[in-house]
DNA sequence: ATGAAAGCGCTAACAG
DNA sequence: CTGTTAGCGCTTTCAT
């Protein structure tokens, strides 16, 4: 690599074919001017579009910034105009290993990106100590909203710490007091799309195995299941909820054994995450039951692991990637709805478990 | 909730227990200084430590402070001196459901955090074009240091952008350019410890399934366990080394099937990743052969799904966070060495599937 | 339509 | 030890 001098603020030299732009640091909307022979206030202007300037100046101007390779430098434009076009994300999960955490991020980003805003990545942990820290760093920074989201739908306290009137949304996450946008999936359609998927390809005896029931989506995931039941008069029975408290394997095995040991056992079984579905069909093979001829089953949350089992499991998605971007849209344009907690659909992907005869 | 005026800056009042401060937007370093009876510099100078400062001022000053609730603005301060103490990482990974990824960004954010930094999120989505956009406003928004990242190692083209002189390290990637740091799992040490792991529990027949030939991944993971073998004077036999040139399970399945209808079939299996390991599984299952008592199986990668099998599988896991963090530090404080690719140590995590009798 | 001047909030250089 | 002054790079009145 070869050093040399020069002394415009701009040189381009092509190596080995491949044209490259060298900008010295710091060319400036001063040098901007400079070059076209006008005041800094009129580069500004043409930047800006804040003014009307003569055709002639535009583009002498546009030339300039051009020819130097000029970009204006942002921390000091925001000085000035007093926001950041910056939004910070707060991840109070504290598993690194949860999917659901990058498909929100990375749709917070997205819509933030198409709407030229930047994200802070900040990770609390779940550390409320945390989480206030990174609050001040984030209003130090100057950030233009703020969203605190989680990898499980979970009741959060507000922050208890001025927030300069700094917008807030909540992804994943609610608050109970009113007056804050709060992004979720619908975890109630969601159940209702898969308890219906089944009674639509002929099961009539559905059952249903639940996670933990300290979790709202176990609850309206059943609520789904239920008023699927009900749309096609199937009466509800009970004995069909199954549920050990818990989202392992473990559990969907041991439900699975009490479901298939009744005296009228079900012919569909919709269990309210993945790993339960796991367990649900490990105790089926071991029954010598076959998914989907005997028996059909459904998961929640289409896992790598689900659609990787044999059969490959039917599963519902929970719309993050929309969620992440709803988010930001929400932050970045309030809508005027007095609408505050908003629901997005689940969809459900079809694979093998629950296709049967 | 209640507004009203007040003359000071800052007001404290409790509602229900709870003690919130309110400060009003914009308390500057002059309204410290006054408060204080001294010059903005002098509040500067103790917020810096950079001059001798009587303890009485001293005092004074951080009392007003503590009164007014004073942040000092970062944006301001950045302009003044010329770094933001942020860093940018730019997500080349198009994968949302990529564990991997998050992890990095973690321990990336980790370590950041640790120093004092924070970190802007970016995601290429593999284009070129978009790469160049983010490192544009990046460099537009000063950042101190510039991360790129991917889900799975691969060799890269150096960006073709001036980069202002911000430093930059390559994660999970790397460039042929000699000057850049660039930090990667150790793979050949993950096959090497693998392979050294069934060896050690009595296996002398250990064939390897092998991922997509392209990736570095599978001659890294390939040359661990051909230097393993070696090391334990077992002698290399070709055809105990399979491989669809793929890594799914389909690829992990059939090799199986070539390998146990081998004249002398292996008794143990290491597989490149952890899907070629279930479709391994299930293609020992089928043959009705006992994992681990008949064959003893290894997958890499530690995913969710290998726990979640039965047998549970052993696997190697990659120092993702680890990998992350080092990243940060390498580019927050680089080291005098002159070596510049950093290869860290995978993880044996043993479960039932390689713990035969 | 354009330029001069002031200033965003902070820090650094220099005086005293 | 402390205050005064200048200015980071930009935008915004306010003149002209």
């Amino acid at each position: 690599m070869w050093f040399f001098y020069c002394a415009e603020k701009t040189i381009s030299l092509s190596a080995g074919g491949l044209e490259v732009k060298y900008a010295k640091e710091g060319v400036t909307i001063k040098d901007v001017a400079q070059l076209a022979g006008v005041a800094p206030s009129t580069v500004s202007k043409v930047m800006n579009g804040s003014s009307e300037i003569s055709p002639d100046t535009i583009t002498r101007v546009e030339k300039a910034i051009k020819k130097l390779n000029y970009r204006p430098n942002s921390i000091a434009r925001s000085l000035r105009k007093n926001h950041t076009r910056t939004l910070g994300i707060i991840n109070n999960s504290h598993s690194n290993k949860n999917t659901f955490v990058l498909q929100l991020m990375v749709g917070v980003e997205k819509a933030a990106q198409a709407r030229g805003f930047s994200v802070f990545l900040c990770n609390s942990a779940s550390s409320p100590a945390r989480e206030k820290d990174y609050l001040e760093v984030l209003l130090d920074k100057q950030v233009d909203g703020i969203i605190f989201l989680d990898n499980v739908v979970k009741e959060r306290a507000l922050p208890s710490w001025h927030l300069n009137g700094v917008p807030i949304v909540f992804l994943n996450q609610y608050v109970t007091q009113p007056g804050y946008h709060s992004i979720l999936p619908d975890d109630y359609q969601g159940g209702l799309i898969a308890t219906e998927h089944l009674i639509a390809r002929g099961h009539e005896r559905v059952a249903y195995i639940n996670g933990r029931l300290k979790h709202e989506a176990s609850q309206s995931r059943l609520q789904g299941y239920k008023d699927a039941l009900n749309k096609a008069n199937i009466p509800f029975e009970s004995q069909l909820v199954q549920g050990k408290d818990t989202w392992d394997e473990e559990g969907g095995y041991s439900s699975t054994h009490t479901l298939m040991t009744l005296s009228k056992p079900p012919s569909a079984i919709f269990c309210a995450n993945d790993t339960l579905a796991i367990g649900a069909l490990d105790a089926l093979h071991e029954l010598r039951l076959s998914v989907p001829n005997d028996v059909a089953l459904i998961g929640f949350d289409n896992s790598l692991a689900s659609a990787q089992k044999r059969p490959p499991l039917t599963s519902v998605e929970m719309p993050f990637l929309e969620m992440g971007k709803r988010a930001a849209e929400v932050l970045l344009e309030p809508p005027p709805t007095r609408e505050m907690i908003h629901r997005l659909p689940c969809q459900l992907v079809q694979r093998q478990s629950s296709l049967g005869p």
